[in-house]
DNA sequence: CTTGACCCTACAGTTGCTGTAGAGACTAGG
DNA sequence: CCTAGTCTCTACAGCAACTGTAGGGTCAAG
């Protein structure tokens, strides 16, 4: 026999502590609509129930995976229908999981060509430094198919929508 | 016997064009000091020369390679300094090299992350997919100690002026 | 002299937040 | 009941490293 209408609400801070998700992310997580508008207490505090813990750790998880705010916002809209088939949300962690891949054999790349740059250097003036004179000139480059952005951090456009 | 005060200087698309740097990227650039204010033509237009294009050419190899530009912004500075020991330009390499490899590092643990997830979901209903499930409850993940924020992209704070 | 390619400034938007200011809400102790 | 201290509120500015837009001006060729 519940007398309270909310059982275990708690405020944004218990939320933030229960999620390990900050205060101010939380508010900004609502403000672009990743998660719905709380309740508000009387003196207008946001009240979460377990509801909100749950999908707050859902996001959290998911942002600590690499996933973007976008990806997280298709999965929740996908994992309200239960009874759809989940290919979709299979689709999105492969992608995301290509995804990683690709950043990862782009940083080996860079991570060979800092080397031999380093590895290069063995003067003491700066005027002989190989490393400036590889970076000076591309084609002192072993490896110069390396793109520009490598980053994922722009690429994440691709994804947006499509 | 140059007639002409500047020799082979160009406009500022020339000089994207010679460099790969798109215009509105070099405008950014001298917006925020790291590449100085050229001359100007008559129109008020900018004119730059070959050193120009050259700088130009370091910037874009160092941005390929992933130096943030405020560590682009050090080796200017480092380099002008001919006569200097070049230890720290190296060392600034060095620190870029160790940073590539610890997201490496993030990355790839992400991926068998990832890869376990996707492999666990044979099912085709939402309601029991396991990607879902393993994003709702850390504990479902076999290694739970990748952290958060694998993006380095925040942690090039760490670096600023340190 | 007009067309079209190029260039100018200034500012808003991108991603995923963080930090600040100045105020109000809530709770425990006296 | 008051007060102190913690928590919360809104609104906005800022971070990296750009990109995109609006609304104009410049320049070289035909």
């Amino acid at each position: 026999m519940p007398e309270r209408t909310e059982q275990r609400a708690t405020t944004i801070g218990g939320l933030a502590r229960a999620s390990g998700v900050k205060v101010t992310t939380i508010r900004y997580y609502e403000s672009i609509g990743l998660i719905d508008p709380p309740d508000r207490s009387e003196g207008g505090q946001r009240m979460y129930d377990r509801n909100a813990v749950e999908r707050m750790n859902f996001i959290r998880h998911a942002r600590d995976l690499g996933f973007s705010l976008d990806a997280i916002r298709e999965l929740i809209a996908l994992s309200a229908n239960t009874e759809r088939s989940c290919t979709e949300i299979d689709e999105i962690a492969r992608r995301h999981a290509a995804d990683i891949r690709h950043r990862i054999k782009r940083l080996k790349a860079l991570e060979r060509e800092m080397e031999r740059m380093i590895k290069s250097c063995s003067v003491d003036k700066v005027a002989d430094c190989r490393i400036l004179a590889v970076l000076a000139d591309h084609h002192l480059c072993a490896e110069n198919d390396h793109g520009r952005n490598e980053e994922a951090v722009r690429a994440t456009k691709r994804r947006k929508r499509a």
